[in-house]
RNA sequence: GGCGACAUAGCCAAGUGGUAAGGCGUGGGUCUGCAACACCCUGAUCACCAGUUCAAAUCUGGUUGUCGCCUCCA
C-alpha cells in the first residue's frame, strides 16, 4: 500500500509502527457551528481510508477530537448568553448526526480539549523543563522555534523566511514573543472566558498544543498517520511536530496526509469554500436538499489530493451515478430472493459462462484493491465499481444460478462498503395509503384501464414517489 | 516576495514513457401499454511552444492561465 507522505512530497510504502495495526489520529472541527461540507471531505476521506485499512485486516485505532475551547465558540456563547459549554455540547451532537448521515464511523476515541486540560499543562511543563519553551512576563507560553532543529521540515518551510515574513506582520499583544515565529502553548484569559489555573497564569490552552496531547493520550507518543486538510499543514501541523518531538523525544507519526480543499463556485470565480469568505454550504443544508450519500459519493469520485469544486449540477451528475449502482444491487437482492426458491429445489451452481463472468468480475476486484493501494485512488476504484454494475447488469437474469447472483451481490456490497457507501436506500416507512394506491394501480393496469393507472401514477408523483414496473414487480422510491 | 499544486471530451474524472478508464449529459436504437430501469451504439490526441526518445498526455525547459499555503480556517 502506498501513502503519499506530505513529510517527503512522494508516495511512500506504508509499513505499520506496529504489525497489523494502525493508529491514526485526524484534526476534527471546531465545534460554534453545524459543520460545512468543507469540514465533511477530510471526514469522509479519512473515514475511507479507515474502512480500506479495516478490509486488509489492519486493526485501526482511529482517533479525531472535537476542539471545543476556541474564540469563535465563546463569541458564539456571548452572542446567546449561554456558557460557550452549551455551545460545544450542541454543534458536537449535530456534528455526529451529520456524520452518521454521511455514514462516517464513529472515531474509536472522540476527545474533546477541554477534558484533557491536565495532560496539556503536562506537557507544556515538560517543554518548558527541556528548555523548548518559556513563559513571558503576562502568563503566556510560547514555544521556542529557534530551539527545534527540524521546524519547517512538514511545510518545508525555513525559519529565516518564515521570520522574514513575519516582521511585516505586526502582531499586537505578543510583545513578549523572543521570535515572531515562536507559537502559543498557554494563554492568560480575558474577561469572561473559560479558564483554567495553571502556574503561569488562569488561561487556555493554544490550538495546536491540543493535538499534540490528544494523540498523544489516546495513540501513543509514535503514531502512524496523521491527517487534516491541507491548510492545517501551517502552522498546526508543523508545531504539532515541534511539541510532540520536543516533548517526546522521538519523531511523532510516520505519515503525513492532507486532503485538498473544496471549492466553490461564485459568480464564475472558484475558490476555496471557508467559512471566513463566508461562501459554504453546511453539511445540514445539504441533507435537506439530497441524501448525504450522494455528498459522500461525490466526495470520492475525485482524488482527496485533488481540488474539488461543488455545485447543484455536480451533486446532480453524482446521484444520477450512485442511484445506477444502488439500482443494480437491489436488482441482485431481487435477483437472490428468486433464486433463493432454486436453492431450495437443490439446484446446480453456476454455469460455464457464469464462470467466466466471475473471473471478469474478480479482475475487476482487483482493479478496485490496485487503485486503493495507489494512495487511495477511490475515482478509479469507482471506476471499477461501474464496470462491476455493468457486467452485473448485462449478466444477471432471473434464469442466473444463485451460486453466481449471491457472488456477484457480495462483490458488489462489499466493494461499496469500503467506500462507506451503503447499497440499500435509506429505509423508507411504505405508508399504508402508498401501498394502497399502487395496488390500485395494479388493478387498473390488470384491467387494462391505462387512464385510471397513469392517473394514479400522476398522484403518487405528486407526492413524489416514483414508480418502476420491474419484471420482479412495481417499486417505488421518493423523489 | 517565498513555497507548492493544477491545466485530459459539453460537464466531472482516472491514466505519469508504448499510441486515451469510468461516470453524468447529448443523440440514435432494443426492451416496455407508456414511462422509468437496463442493454447496444454515439465523443477528446490530452493549454501552448521547443526539446529528449525508436516511442510522450506521461520526461526536460519555456509560455500562458487557474488555484492553494505563508494569518483563524478541513
Amino acid at each position: 500500500m502506498k501513502i503519499f507522505n506530505t513529510l517527503s512530497r512522494r508516495k511512500e510504502e506504508f509499513v505499520p509502527l506496529e504489525p497489523g495495526k494502525v493508529k491514526m489520529y485526524v484534526c476534527g472541527p471546531t465545534v460554534y457551528n453545524y459543520i460545512h461540507i468543507g469540514n465533511a471531505r477530510p471526514m469522509i476521506v479519512f473515514d475511507t481510508v479507515r474502512r480500506y485499512f479495516e478490509y486488509k485486516g489492519y486493526e485501526v485505532n482511529y482517533v479525531s477530537n472535537f476542539t471545543d475551547v476556541d474564540d469563535k465558540i465563546i463569541k458564539k456563547a456571548i452572542e446567546e448568553g449561554v456558557e460557550s459549554e452549551v455551545i460545544s455540547r450542541r454543534y458536537i451532537e449535530e456534528c455526529k448526526k451529520d456524520m452518521e448521515g454521511m455514514n462516517v464511523k464513529p472515531a474509536t476515541t472522540h476527545p474533546q480539549a477541554t477534558q484533557e486540560i491536565a495532560s496539556m499543562l503536562k506537557m507544556i511543563q515538560t517543554l518548558i523543563d527541556k528548555g523548548y519553551a518559556y513563559a513571558a512576563f503576562d502568563g503566556t507560553v510560547y514555544f521556542r522555534t529557534d530551539s527545534f532543529r527540524d521546524y519547517g521540515k512538514l511545510s518545508h518551510k525555513n525559519l529565516d523566511e518564515l521570520q522574514s515574513g513575519f516582521r511585516e506582520i505586526k502582531v499586537t499583544g505578543e510583545e513578549g514573543k523572543e521570535s515572531p515565529s515562536d507559537f502559543v502553548l498557554w494563554k492568560p484569559k480575558k474577561e469572561g472566558e473559560p479558564y483554567w489555573d495553571s502556574k503561569w497564569c488562569q488561561g487556555r490552552p493554544g490550538w495546536h498544543i491540543e493535538c499534540s496531547v490528544m494523540a498523544k493520550k489516546y495513540l501513543g507518543e509514535q503514531i502512524d498517520i496523521h491527517a487534516g486538510g491541507e491548510d492545517l499543514i501551517f502552522p498546526h501541523h508543523e508545531n504539532e511536530i515541534a511539541q510532540s518531538e520536543a516533548a517526546n523525544g522521538k519523531p511523532f507519526a510516520t505519515y503525513w496526509m492532507h486532503n485538498a480543499f473544496l471549492n466553490i463556485d461564485t459568480n464564475g470565480h472558484v475558490q476555496k469554500m471557508s467559512k471566513s469568505l463566508g461562501n459554504f454550504f453546511t453539511v445540514r443544508e445539504i441533507s435537506e436538499r439530497y441524501d448525504l450519500q450522494v455528498l459522500r459519493f461525490f466526495m470520492l469520485s475525485a482524488h482527496y489530493r485533488s481540488p474539488l469544486n461543488f455545485s447543484a449540477e455536480l451533486m446532480e451528475a453524482s446521484k444520477s451515478g450512485l442511484e445506477r449502482i444502488l439500482t443494480a444491487a437491489e436488482r441482485l437482492r431481487d435477483a437472490g430472493k428468486a433464486a433463493e426458491r432454486e436453492k431450495a429445489a437443490g439446484t446446480q451452481g453456476m454455469s460455464a459462462s457464469e464462470q467466466e463472468n466471475r473471473t471478469l468480475a474478480e479482475e475487476l476486484a482487483f482493479k478496485y484493491e490496485a487503485a486503493m493501494e495507489d494512495d487511495f485512488n477511490t475515482a478509479d476504484a469507482i471506476a471499477a465499481v461501474f464496470e462491476l454494475v455493468k457486467l452485473s447488469n448485462s449478466t444477471v437474469s432471473p434464469d442466473s444460478s444463485a451460486a453466481y447472483i449471491d457472488f456477484m451481490k457480495e462483490l458488489l456490497e462489499k466493494l461499496c462498503g469500503v467506500l462507506g457507501i451503503l447499497t440499500v436506500r435509506k429505509a423508507e416507512a411504505l405508508d399504508e395509503e402508498i401501498e394502497a394506491m399502487i395496488e390500485a394501480r395494479q388493478q387498473a393496469r390488470k384491467a387494462k384501464n391505462f387512464a385510471l393507472a397513469d392517473e394514479i401514477r400522476g398522484k403518487l408523483l405528486d407526492m413524489g414517489i416514483v414508480l418502476e414496473d420491474t419484471r420482479e414487480g412495481v417499486k417505488w422510491k421518493r423523489v
